[in-house]
DNA sequence: GCTGAACTTGCAGTATGTGTAGATTTGCAG
DNA sequence: CTGCAAATCTACACATACTGCAAGTTCAGC
């Protein structure tokens, strides 16, 4: 089952899109950058780049979601027996990458944050990816794929990987982003509990 | 402290604008409207359109918005010694409407279904009235409020009321949303363990 | 009433996004 | 290898979306 070479061309050219506007964006400014620059960049008309995407924010954040679909990947590869959520901390960590988180995927949460013309795009792409994730939990739980468990769990998790790394980034990267991450999916876990003040 | 007269005109033609976008959008589909139809509708000029939103999909949910702040009103009127998990249920409930839900409401998330254009809008929405939520949620708890519990605490419920709501469209609105959003609340205050199989 | 600030509007110009039709490329059977 | 069918890319045309700017117009406070 050798993917085609015609599939694996236009994977290439997605793929070379969203870089592409990625890269421009982070460089001159997302408000600058025009689909005819992405286009040229990619080496591929300007018509083609909406056969792809429909829109250059979309473009920008694309590269993000082909990321973390890995995430389910890797869910869906761990043993069947282990607790969910002791995968989940697993495969986040895993797909953070060892040392450090990858740094393209930084520059495209900066940007983001940087340029609120993003966010309802960026919270679309997560919506995809919790929509694998979602998948996957039901295979893995043996519920109906539109269960509510799998898909607030899902929903959940993303939430703590969203709300954790906003923080990370608001406290300039300081801290280790796998233990903001531990934390909040802690909190999931202890049914959002109120914290005891005095540790 | 009566909010003059110009402020007052602002919000009225703010939510004319909203109404008649998703008046329009509901009766014709998303699609054939236009900003120049939706500004006529509000007897605005089109430019202005633009003073109040950027996109047309931005005002189809902007009703929406509305709606929802008056959640995080409720939640802070609640009495501060009550368990948060408990003013949640009630102030969701609440604006839930006592009977059925709003059918303004009802018609904008069907027309979020209908149309995906308008997803990272709608959950662009979510994330503000999540904000919102934050805010309160910080206050109520005397947590710093970019804390990551009242953070993650507003965005699993958001995140359980916007699955719960799914779930309910896709049951043909069969069920009481209520009903399931509280079951999805359950989960969350569980810290989403698997449920019995067997109950 | 007067004055400054806020809001609305028209206009001009650029960019976005889509339908269509024809060229080009790829997959595949003979 | 050849040629046909389907998928993809491209150019062109066009409507609509959006933005900056420089007026008008309306409101708040003195």
């Amino acid at each position: 089952m050798t993917t085609g070479l015609r599939e694996r061309k236009k994977l290439r050219t997605r793929r070379e899109l969203g870089t592409a506007a990625l890269d421009l964006a982070v460089r001159h400014g997302l408000a600058e950058v025009t689909v005819e620059q992405i286009a040229e960049a990619a080496e591929v008309s300007p018509r083609t780049f909406f056969n792809y995407f429909s829109s250059k924010e979309e473009a920008v954040v694309a590269a993000g979601v082909e990321r973390a679909r890995d995430l389910a990947d890797r869910l869906a590869a761990r043993p069947a027996d282990e607790p969910v959520m002791t995968s989940l901390r697993v495969v986040v960590r895993e797909s953070l990458g060892e040392t450090a988180p990858p740094k393209e995927w930084v520059a495209q949460v900066r940007l983001v944050r940087a340029n609120p013309a993003l966010l309802p795009h960026q919270l679309a792409a997560h919506a995809q990816i919790e929509h694998s994730l979602r998948v996957v939990l039901a295979e893995r739980t043996g519920l109906a794929p539109d269960d509510l468990h799998p898909a607030l769990t899902a929903a959940a998790v993303m939430a703590a990987i969203r709300v954790a790394t906003d923080r990370w980034l608001g406290s300039d990267e300081h801290d280790d982003l796998g233990d903001v991450i531990d934390e909040a999916l802690d909190l999931l876990t202890t049914g959002l509990r109120h914290p005891s003040r005095a540790p």
